[in-house]
Order: structure tokens, then C-alpha cells, then sequence
DNA sequence: TCCGGCCGTCAAAATGCCGCCAAGAAGCCC
DNA sequence: GGGCTTCTTGGCGGCATTTTGACGGCCGGA
């Protein structure tokens, strides 16, 4: 599903937004200024921002500036003003689409639609295959092999499986973790964890009681080394 | 360098286009019908297409799915028509941005250079190493490498890592240092630090007791020295 | 020379976290 | 409703980490 972060502080406008996102399905949330903005898309990790540039707060383009600052997510700005110098610094700045007010909901949709297309990964070109010693992943087409056999994963198994796996020798947070695989609402349900990665372990691992490849660092969170 | 393909039926608007855009030492290359423009895309593989949706043999449409087929260049459309379904269904077709005509030049030539920028390649998005002559800190992954092993630290030990590596050569004072690793409450247990800073040179230092990357600044903090 | 502050070192005590097990709750498909 | 899988919850032992206290060395000032 994918995820869209609506800012903007005139209210009748966001709550358009959402209603006409969320008839379509998409995961929405909404912030009214800039730095809780920064603040939601730090915590959330949208696949889209459509972003107001009159915020009370601070100026639009310093919003985006402090999103560019980490993520290359996508940034479509509205705007009241039609002045071509501030599309320009808004697109400079990292902006990836400038859209003036008033503006037609269809129009808008399809460019988010465009948007968050050219963000995905290059899908299906490559494998998108995953290789260990003792299994390998096939995100693409959800399966999971060891020694010639596909593992049956149930969902939440495999949700987890795929945000480890996505991210290759790399730390992912508990926090980071629950709220990708539970929802936003989760961040200490630490136990959750222990339950699924030793479900994981016993699935994949060769052993499971001293794990290669879900790899546990204490207190912070959990590693999967190819 | 980079290479435009402009597509427009119009002499004077390819004229007013291919000018800007030497001005500014782009590489331009034009076509004025659709099926040139598919010959002169595979030809010349240009990093962006501007191209007007009013073409004389064949609908922008078909030309926007040509193209996909195969590429995945950035589409920026020109069209004089307004109407918001037309855009809708070139964005959908693959397009990545639509301008409507008359436009300005300066805010075509900064969705150009948008278009371009989110197609290059993530750059220095991991690998954000550093690197001392006895071990090395990777922030992302959040690995220390020492001598080509791994070295395990504990939560606490990794942040105060963290802070003192993203302030190199800078002196961080203890009150700064209790206050971001151990939170606001702290600032005068400056004992921790002596114990941590211990266990921190006992992993990293070559020589634990003459430190050379972990240097004390007696009475005022502490200094990372690549 | 003595004293006090500051740092490094060590080790014991306290705390918190993880893996493991198992049982109850909630869905889902007939 | 019955049987199945999947998800949630709880408790416990073991162990790593954190906290705390004590001791000695170094240095500058009285």
C-alpha cells in the first residue's frame, strides 16, 4: 500500500486530500506545518509528500531542503503562487513536481501516480534474488527456498523477512521494524520480535539456536548478513 | 554532459528550446514527428525527452508508450491543451511531468533539471564511512570494522560512537556528550564517560592506554581525530 | 610538600534484555 | 460450528550491559 504524506495548514483542503486518497486506498497522513511535517516523515517513511508551501511555520522550501536532507522521496508542491522564480526555487530545491492552486483533484492524483511510478526500484528487470548459504529469496515472487524446497512463510513471517532482507548487512531499529511490520501504533512490543525472528531462525537457519544470517546486536535491533 | 531530446512540430518553439538549452550546454537533439522521435531516442539515449503531445503523424500518447517499452528516460510533455483528463492520461501513459503552453522557459528548464536529478544514480546514499588507520565506522550499517573483523559494541557504547565520529576533530564538551547519549537529565556524571570512553579505546585503539583517535581534553570533553 | 580535582582502571552489584516455551485468542475455510 | 493456521501474551532462566563504588596516578596551586 502505498503511503502519502499530505501537508498543508488549511484544513478543508487536507481533509479533500485524504478522503479522495483514501477512497483509492492509499495510507494517508497529514501534517500542518513544517516541522511536524519533518517530524511525520521521519517517523512514517511516506512514498510520497505532497507538501503546501504556505506553512505558519517556516518557509515550504526549507521543508524541503530538511527532507532532502535524508530521503530522495518524492515531493509534489502545491501552491497558491503561479510566479514562475518560485517554482523554480521549489524545484531546486528538490521539489519533484509544482502544482498551483486551485488545482484539479484528477490532475493532482496522476501526478502522485507518476511520481511514486519512477520511485519504485526497476521491478522484474533484474532478479530481484536474495542468495545465502542456506536459502535464498525471491522478492519478486514472495518464495523462499532452502536445499531445492520452498519454505512456507505465513504473512507476518514474510513481512519481516523482506524488510531485513532489503536492507543487507544493514542495522534495522526495533522500532523500525514493528512499525514497518505492525503499524505506527507499535514501538515496544519488543516481544513481537523474539516470537517472529525465532520463528524465522527455526525456518531458515541451520541453526537456529546460533543464528548466521538474523543476526540479534542487543538493545539496538536485528541484522541480516547475506 | 547532458543530452536532450526535443520533440515539437513548431520550428520556432524547437528553435527557442534548442537555444536555451546550448546556452546552457546541454547537448540538444530534435525531432519533429513521432516516429522520428522514437528513431532519435534509440539513437542517442538523451537523458530527458520534451516532448509536445500535438505531433503530425501519431497521437504524444503513442509515443509516451514507445518509449516505455524500452526506457525509462524522463518524459517532460508540452501541450497547449489544458484540459485535465489530456493529462491525466499522459501521466499515466509514463509521462513524468506535463507543462501546458505558453510556458516559461525558466521553469521548464528547472523541471528539466528536476527530472533529471531524481534519474541519476543514488549517490553516496550508503557507504557513509568513515575511516581512522586502525578501524573504520560504517554510520548506516552501523558496523565498526577493525582490521577486517567486526567489532560488537553495546547500545550505549554505539552512540557514544556515533556522536563524537559526526564531530571530527571537533572537541564535544561531557556536558553535550551525557546529554545525547544518556538524555537531558544528565550532565554530571562524568564518570560514565571516563568508563565508556575506557571500553571504547579498549576496542578501537591500537594502543588503549596512548590514545590517538580518542583524545581527552582535560576538564572540557572529549575529541574524535580521524 | 601537601592537597584537591580530575582522569583511568577495575570489579562487584543491579538492571534489563533476549531466547525459549507454551497456552490462549482470533481469524479463516470449509 | 469444527478444525486449522496464525497471532498475541505471559513467564522464566541466563546472560550481557549498565551502574555504582573504590583506588591510585597525575598535575597545578596553596
Amino acid at each position: 500500500m502505498t503511503r502519502v504524506l499530505v501537508v498543508d495548514d488549511e484544513p478543508q483542503i487536507v481533509r479533500a486530500l485524504v478522503i479522495n486518497l483514501k477512497a483509492r486506498s492509499y495510507e494517508v497522513d497529514s501534517a500542518h506545518d513544517g516541522a511536524s511535517a519533518l517530524a511525520a516523515a521521519a517517523a512514517r517513511h511516506p512514498d510520497v509528500v505532497v507538501l503546501d508551501l504556505g506553512l505558519p511555520d517556516m518557509d515550504g522550501v526549507e521543508v524541503i531542503r530538511g527532507l532532502r536532507g535524508w530521503t530522495r522521496v518524492p515531493i509534489i508542491v502545491l501552491s497558491a503562487r503561479h510566479a514562475s522564480d518560485e517554482k523554480v526555487e521549489a524545484l531546486d530545491a528538490g521539489a519533484d513536481d509544482y502544482v498551483t492552486k486551485p488545482f484539479g483533484m484528477d490532475e493532482l492524483l496522476a501526478r502522485m501516480r507518476a511520481a511514486v511510478r519512477r520511485a519504485e526500484p526497476v521491478a522484474g528487470e533484474d532478479d530481484a534474488q536474495i542468495a545465502t548459504a542456506t536459502f535464498t529469496v525471491d522478492l519478486a515472487a514472495k518464495k523462499v527456498n532452502r536445499d531445492g524446497v520452498d519454505v512456507r512463510l505465513t504473512p507476518t513471517e514474510w513481512h519481516l523477512l523482506e524488510v531485513l532482507v532489503r536492507n543487507p548487512g544493514r542495522l534495522v531499529s526495533q522500532t523500525r521494524l514493528l512499525q514497518e511490520v505492525w503499524g505506527p501504533a507499535y514501538h515496544k512490543e519488543t516481544n513481537y520480535l523474539r516470537v517472529y525472528l525465532a520463528q524465522l531462525r527455526r525456518k531458515l537457519e541451520a541453526d537456529p539456536s546460533h543464528p548466521r544470517h538474523f543476526i540479534t546486536e542487543p538493545g539496538m535491533g536485528y541484522r541480516f548478513e547475506p
